[in-house]
DNA sequence: ATTTTTTACTACAACGTAATAGTAGCCCAA
DNA sequence: TTGGGCTACTATTACGTTGTAGTAAAAAAT
């Protein structure tokens, strides 16, 4: 086990200074041809790697971004680090990554540790347990101590800096005309409670699209999951729920589930009832996941585009590291959504 | 936008020295309790928070990990990541993810990007193009260098570091045998071509199984994916070749998957051909995912316990660094599958 | 009353780097 | 022959921290 050579290690073995290891290996003009090359052969056979630390440390500025997602085994975020690491990577940064859970308290935790000089800057997407708090006072510190912060999909308008979020209302509404474009009327909607803003969103679309083709909105026909630690038992009280509306004889021709989970939950009552998708009823759902793709029927989808969510995201706070866009200014990108037509509709 | 304080900032504030801020900060009883409480109480309002990366250079450890996958959305990775992650934060560390995306030149250069002082570590999963060149030279560099390295799943036995594998084999041979005691006895083998050791030990545990009962293998009924950069291609092709097996009229009454794509591929294609599952063909498969649990009918998996992997290498990873275990010593741990059954068997 | 001990601090070095300022030694010009 | 300018370096400082060594002044011991 041999020890990383330093500038020092050099300047000592060969009788130079320090400074002039180091203006050589800049390629300064200032040290003499001879030298120089002695220097750089001397670093090149004892692989001499400068110290991203001591770097760092000198250039207040670590190269590294810090991501704070709710949770990682999650195709949506998966998705979106991949965007981010990706652009990241090519402009020199690193990423580190932190996992809130959804809990407040991690959520402060983590930012603690990563500003202290770890990072230069933060991507964020907000807690649940932060967003039922209504306390955003760490991320607002964070913005007042000059750290560039970028929110994406989970943001809170109140907070000054850059966002990235999805047109969720707007895909919302393109996925229930789609279907009423495929001649359903009676378009069920799973969703999340209202206070879980995205679910809120995507409800506010379906709503509209149905108002907009002179459908009257049917409360009945709107049914909200209950928020569960497991997923699996919300799986089984949305599958409790659509059986009942179906013993009702409700006559749903079409589905519109705000995330695929949901939409899955309803083609495993479907199956069970032996009703047909999507000749009987047609499904489309946000996530365009795993899920949707290997699912059989496989599910039409509202894709969200995660990747370019987490470019996006990534962008806008390099932009601000680099002081290629002011730090005063915030910008909101909206990323639209697209829909993948699939065997289920 | 007020800057971060620091010690020499405290210490100019309240006219004493750097050192008696830092002493007093650290509770040391060298200083008077007076100026200590003073300087206590200065700090709390200024909010000072100790610069991680000065500590770093000081103290030659950056109390991080470095983290290499071959790629981040994947059920399998995400699982590991969060193990890791949940590990390495009760312990005081960060993680820092690079991705690899299966390239072998990636993966160099991820290694040395954060080998210069980032990290204290790394744990990592071996990209299938550094397989395929046998190429390690920059991993057995870096443990060279002193760096602790922890491989898990993709390992390469002969580097000297700890290591944190999956019992394939032995979790194949009981997935198979699971579906002899279900009173299956053709079982078709979904797998990958053998140069991908996963896939290869999976197919000798299901061959080993059906061997200890005394069923012959038959040829005919293992079929090799191609390995295609696009799932969708491999998933057509599977269901290609699982078609023209069933259309040869072969008795097969059970199936065994590598992973669960495989088997939602093989669930299309028996839905398609109104074969009931499980009553007609029972399925299990490697890779307990959301396919797995969101599919109609759920699938039967073996599940590798991804989080148990991750937490493992954190463990392994952070024993080294923390002088627990001896640099020099290293320890396979192999993770045992087990099987969770649901609606496919 | 003088020495020793204790108290309560400060100074300095070090981690590795880079930039600014400084300095020998040399050449050339007036 | 003296000083201006150039070459080829070295010294120093700073980034923020901690630990060791050092030092006044006050308190205690002889």
């Amino acid at each position: 086990m041999k020890k990383r050579i330093t500038l020092k290690g050099i300047a000592n073995e060969l009788n130079v200074s320090i400074s002039t290891v180091s203006k050589s290996l800049k390629n300064s003009p200032e040290i003499g041809e001879e030298t120089r090359q002695k220097i750089i052969a001397f670093a090149k056979t004892h692989n001499y790697r400068p110290n991203n630390i001591a770097l760092s440390l000198k250039n207040r500025k670590t190269k590294t971004i810090g991501l704070i997602i709710p949770e990682i085994v999650h195709y949506f975020f998966s998705n979106v680090i991949n965007g981010i690491e990706k652009f990241a990577n090519k402009n020199g940064y690193n990423v580190i990554i932190a996992v809130s859970n959804e809990s407040f308290e991690k959520e402060v935790l983590n930012m603690e540790t990563l500003a202290n000089g770890h990072i230069d800057g933060f991507i964020i997407s907000i807690a649940k347990e932060t967003f039922k708090r209504q306390d955003f006072h760490h991320i607002q510190e964070t913005i007042d101590l000059g750290v560039p912060v970028v929110l994406f999909d989970r943001v809170f308008n109140n907070l000054k800096c850059d966002k990235v979020i999805v047109d969720d209302k707007g895909g919302a509404e393109a996925a229930t005309s789609f279907l009423i474009g495929k001649g359903k009327k009676n378009i069920l909607l799973l969703t999340t409670q209202d206070y879980i803003s995205v679910g809120n969103l995507r409800t506010q679309g379906y709503i509209e699209a149905l108002k907009k083709h002179q459908i009257i909105p049917d409360n009945r026909l709107i049914i909200k999951s209950i928020d569960e630690s497991s997923s699996e038992k919300e799986m089984s009280y949305l599958e409790e729920q659509i059986n009942n509306l179906l013993n009702q004889k409700a006559a749903i021709d079409g589905i519109f589930a705000v995330n695929e989970i949901y939409a899955a939950s309803a083609l495993k009552v479907l199956r069970k009832r032996n009703i047909n998708v999507p000749e009987q009823v047609a499904i489309i759902c946000f996530t365009d996941g795993v899920i949707s793709r290997y699912s059989s029927p496989s599910l039409t989808t509202v894709s969200q585009h995660a990747e370019e969510i987490g470019e996006t995201s990534a962008k806008l706070l390099i932009d601000k590291l680099t002081e290629i866009s002011p730090l005063e200014e915030h910008i909101t990108k909206v990323i639209n959504c697209s829909i993948i037509e699939r065997e289920s509709s």
